[in-house]
DNA sequence: GGAGAGCCGTACCGTACGTTACGGTTCTCT
DNA sequence: AGAGAACCGTAACGTACGGTACGGCTCTCC
């Protein structure tokens, strides 16, 4: 959606939409500020006001609100796919670290306030089925997580440390497990006070009970 | 919100703004059904034509836009509180039956398209920090369903059948373990397709798991 | 230093929609 | 039957906001 172009400038020194140049991203950044302050209220005069920089060349970098909107969320999502756990070692408290990692790590994202922002933007949009706002915070949020998680899982498995025979669904036990009702009370206006000692407790609470349902009894086959 | 009462008439035959008369339930299935076809894009103007009614007789009976959605939800609400579930008898299979009963009466009622419809509508106007629509549909939803549960979940433990410290604790992981990401999926527009035969199957499964976590090995202390 | 592009600030336009007003019709009560 | 209230259908009003146009400033490049 970046970039319009009715003329043709070399305007771009990203080809790639997702890669906004700094001006844009500031403006994106007004947008994610502006959206966690006064909620669904965003008007493309506001961005403006906020970003600094007028309405015009707004609709010429992004050419509509949605694809103004959508650019900030792919910008969002951009920096969130930045953590990324590697392959370690394969025993049982490594990989009891790696899901007590991907918990505490989903906890606060989705209780951010920039999440919380998002989701509900996107699920504005989704009621209105204009645009794909919904799938593309689908995409870097629940599916992101679970494709990175499920290789984990299944490393565990081969470890001989877990046991199961869907993966998916396996990771969807994990994911009810660490979020529970947190997202949804969170986007409903519910104030659930999630600091960090929670989310670490929480997170470690959810992976004991993954490991309680999934955890293999005899990690190595010692009992032969 | 109901009756804004500028003449003084007995038009209530309800006194109960909680209790909408029927031609008043008539308009509030309309908005329902309106939200549920046409999304976010719900007008006044809409509304109206659907109920064939006039708009005059819309600000008189609810005030403004937001009483009707409040009225709308709460509408809704008093439909849902119906089923209850009354004492049973206090065994294993009786207490696995509830929770199934439990798990797939919420995963309906998630995947149904008038609960979609309302969260997103309460999810909206908590981003606008406008009314407390966001409130009413925790209140009638998630806590409801917490009410109802808890004291089956603390019956089981007085009978041997559970185990646990704090209820709402081991409520809140049944309710991960139960709609894991089902509901903010839906929110978002994936259209995850949740027929009668998979809820009943994902209820037991998550029936199970919660077991597997808080039964008690021993129902009845017959190792002494 | 002059031409041109990009951009800021602001005024402007059109539309959608919440809200109000009003004439005409039906129902109720006496 | 007649008065009055409730209500329907629709027109009208005001505003908020998405989108566009334009004047002026600055920076770059020749």
């Amino acid at each position: 959606m970046i970039s319009a172009a009715k003329t043709p400038v070399p305007e771009a020194p990203s080809a790639d939409p997702a890669e906004p140049t700094a001006r844009q991203a500031a403006v994106l950044d007004a947008v994610l500020a502006l959206m966690q302050e006064q909620g669904g209220q965003l008007t493309m005069t506001g961005v403006a006001r906020r970003a600094s920089c007028s309405k015009e060349t707004l609709y010429k970098w992004f050419g509509d609100r949605d694809g103004l909107l959508t650019a900030t969320v792919q910008w969002q999502a951009s920096r969130v796919r930045a953590g990324r756990y590697d392959r370690q070692r394969r025993d049982a408290s490594s990989l009891r670290d790696s899901l007590r990692g991907f918990a505490a790590n989903w906890l606060s994202v989705i209780s951010s306030a920039t999440s919380i922002a998002l989701n509900r933007l996107a699920i504005t949009h989704a009621a209105s089925q204009q645009s794909n706002l919904g799938q593309i915070v689908l995409e870097n949020g629940r599916f992101a997580i679970g494709d990175r998680l499920k290789p984990v899982l299944e490393e565990g498995r081969a470890a001989g440390l877990l046991q199961f025979d869907d993966t998916e669904a396996a990771f969807r036990t994990f994911f009810g497990l660490a979020g529970r009702d947190v997202q949804i009370r969170l986007l409903l206006g519910d104030d659930l006070k999630l600091g960090k000692s929670e989310i670490d407790r929480d997170a470690a609470a959810a992976t004991d009970q993954f490991l309680t349902l999934y955890g293999r009894k005899t990690p190595t086959p010692a009992a032969a």
